[in-house]
DNA sequence: AAATCCAGCAACCGCCGCTAG
DNA sequence: ACTAGCGGCGGTTGCTGGATT
C-alpha cells in the first residue's frame, strides 16, 4: 500500500517484444550489465516497464538460454526437484543450466503437472502456497477427473494415507547468504548427509521458529521418497551453493 | 474448408524479502 | 529502528498455432 507502481502504466508498451526491442535491450545489458532494471528502459530508450525488461532478459535474451526440447533427464530432474522443493521454480531452474524458472513452470503446468495429476500423485508442493490453481485445461483433460478432490495437483496421493498425511512438507525456503536452507533443526542424519561429506557443510546456525505443529512432517518416511531425497542431496552437494545448506530429515 | 478446441508459451501482476538511506 | 525502493518470485492471463470435429 502506498507503494509506487513499478512503472507508469501510461506510455509503457506491453505485449510481445519485437526483435528490435530485443536487440536494444540485449545490447544495453551487455554494455552495462544486469541490474538497475528500473533505469534500463529510460537509458536504453525502451518504452517498457523495468520489470518487463528484466523478465525478457532473464527468460529469453540471456546468453546460454536453452529453449524447448526438455530432455528425459531434465524432465526427470524437474520431477525430482519439484518433489523436494515444491513450486520453487527459480531453485529448480538453478539446477538446470540454461533453463529458466518461467520455462520450467510452464512445462510443469502444461505437461508434467498433468502427468502427475493423472498418475494420481508423486508430486509435492508447498502447502503454504496453496496450490489452488490447478490448470483448468490440464485437469479437464485428465481422464479420471476424480482424483483432484482428494489429491489436488501438487500433492501426492500416497497409497494408504490421507491426502493430508501424504502432503510432504516443503517449507518456505529462506536465504542463507547466497544459499538456501530450511529452517528446521539439523538432525544427525542430515549432518552426515549422504555419507560422502566431510562434515564441512556450512550449516546456517539459527533454526528459526518457522516450523510449528502445523506442517505435515512425518519422520518415518523411507522408501522411494527417501531415495529421492538422498539422490538429490548427493546431486546437489556438488554445488558450492548447496554446500551451505542442507535438507533435513524432517522433510520427509 | 471452416469452426472449435486445446496445448504451449510469453508476458503481466502482485506480493514479499532484502537492503540502503 | 524504521521506511521506501528495488529485485525476485510464483501465480495467472491471454495470445497463437496446431489438432480435431
Amino acid at each position: 500500500m502506498g507503494r509506487r507502481a513499478c512503472c507508469a502504466k501510461e506510455g509503457v508498451k506491453r505485449g510481445a517484444w519485437t526483435s528490435k526491442e530485443d536487440e536494444i535491450l540485449a545490447s544495453y545489458v551487455k554494455a552495462h550489465g544486469e541490474g538497475r532494471w528500473r533505469e534500463v528502459p529510460q537509458r536504453a530508450g525502451l518504452r517498457r516497464c523495468g520489470k518487463s525488461c528484466r523478465l525478457r532478459w532473464l527468460n529469453y535474451l540471456r546468453p546460454n538460454i536453452k529453449h524447448g526440447n526438455i530432455s528425459d533427464e531434465e524432465e526427470d530432474l524437474i520431477i525430482r526437484l519439484h518433489k523436494l522443493l515444491g513450486n520453487r521454480w527459480s531453485l529448480i531452474a538453478g539446477r538446470l543450466p540454461g533453463r529458466t524458472d518461467n520455462e520450467i513452470k510452464n512445462y510443469w503446468n502444461s505437461t508434467l503437472g498433468r502427468k502427475a495429476s493423472c498418475a494420481g500423485g508423486g508430486v509435492v508442493t508447498t502447502p503454504d502456497a496453496g496450490y489452488h490453481s490447478t490448470p483448468t485445461k490440464a485437469s479437464a483433460s485428465c481422464e479420471t477427473g476424480e482424483q483432484e478432490a482428494s489429491a489436488p495437483l501438487g500433492y501426492p496421493a500416497a497409497s494408504g494415507t490421507t491426502s493430508d498425511e501424504a502432503a510432504v512438507w516443503a517449507p518456505k525456503p529462506v536465504r542463507c547468504t547466497g544459499g538456501l536452507f530450511f529452517l528446521r533443526d539439523v538432525t544427525p542424519e542430515a549432518e552426515t548427509g549422504t555419507g560422502d561429506g566431510d562434515g564441512s557443510l556450512g550449516y546456517c546456525s539459527s533454526p528459526a521458529p518457522f516450523g510449528s505443529a502445523d506442517e505435515p512432517c512425518s519422520s518415518s518416511g523411507g522408501g522411494d521418497w527417501m531415495d529421492d531425497v538422498r539422490a538429490l542431496a548427493s546431486f546437489l552437494e556438488s554445488d558450492d551453493e548447496w554446500l551451505r545448506c542442507q535438507v533435513t530429515e524432517t522433510l520427509i
